[in-house]
DNA sequence: CTACAGTCTGTAGTGACTACAGGGTCAAGA
DNA sequence: TCTTGACCCTGTAGTCACTACAGACTGTAG
């Protein structure tokens, strides 16, 4: 293997990555599938890395791997508007949004519920109780 | 079947479940398998409805099946002490509360990027530059 | 009697990995 | 040269909480 040239086992410890998780990137079409070493080891080299990197980034930001697969795609033709990336942003944060949302409304009954525990008996808890049905 | 007997639709319509999950639900030992028919039909009463309606409240409130699992065997021994039912609710808030922090903070990443898109062409796009790494 | 709604079992798909099993490859030290 | 051990390969199955189907059977209204 070449001076530049990487392992998959390189590529995961720079960019945090399971090993196994870089081959489920690559049968899921968002990495290329890298050149052999005569033994069958992939060969990556910094393209691959800089293109790992951005969909770790992309997927701590919480992208999903199909916006990623777009959002690569848009990346590679560098002449077209940059409204669609903008899209793609937009309406995760709206879905990040949506989520706060929820969760803040979760949060406020689990306080409601947990609030009113005595913590006596099974028989009188108020948790039990309100996840029960009305009778 | 009597006249207190329910089929899996009725069941499916009283608690807004999908007849699959509530198969599913007793293939994975959360509701009790129900009597059958002579056609076969499960059969369901009263205290299968009351356990499928807690099932799902606790669902729409973000609690596991594994969660579920143990405060359905909680609220079945009345007599046991509410204290283990409160552990079960804090725990569960506390990761409520961990992922509304976690999304927080995406949010206002999500935000930086966004507001820095000048929405010219890809190549100049702040948003995948952000993605993209430092050389 | 027929149409059709409802139910049955079993299997496979979802998303984004993760964890093996059972092998092969490579580099360093004895 | 041999061996050890780290690394890599493929392929499959598991996770969670469902959901969707295929292909068959049952029940009911007209």
């Amino acid at each position: 293997m070449n001076a530049h040239a990487l392992t998959i086992g390189h590529l995961a410890r720079e960019t945090g990555t399971k090993v196994e998780t870089i081959r489920f990137y690559e049968k899921s079409g968002l990495l290329p599938a890298p050149a052999r070493t005569e033994g069958n080891y992939r060969s990556y080299d910094r393209a691959h890395l800089n293109r790992l990197s951005f969909i770790r980034r992309a997927r701590d930001l919480g992208f999903s791997l199909d916006q990623i697969r777009d959002l690569l795609a848009l990346s590679d033709d560098r002449g077209q508007s940059c409204a669609a990336v903008d899209a793609i942003a937009k309406e995760h944060r709206a879905e990040v949004e949506r989520k706060i949302t929820d969760l803040r409304s979760l949060k406020k009954e689990l306080d409601r519920m947990i609030d009113q525990c005595g913590c006596g008996v099974v028989a009188d808890c108020r948790i039990i109780e309100s996840l029960s049905p009305r009778q």
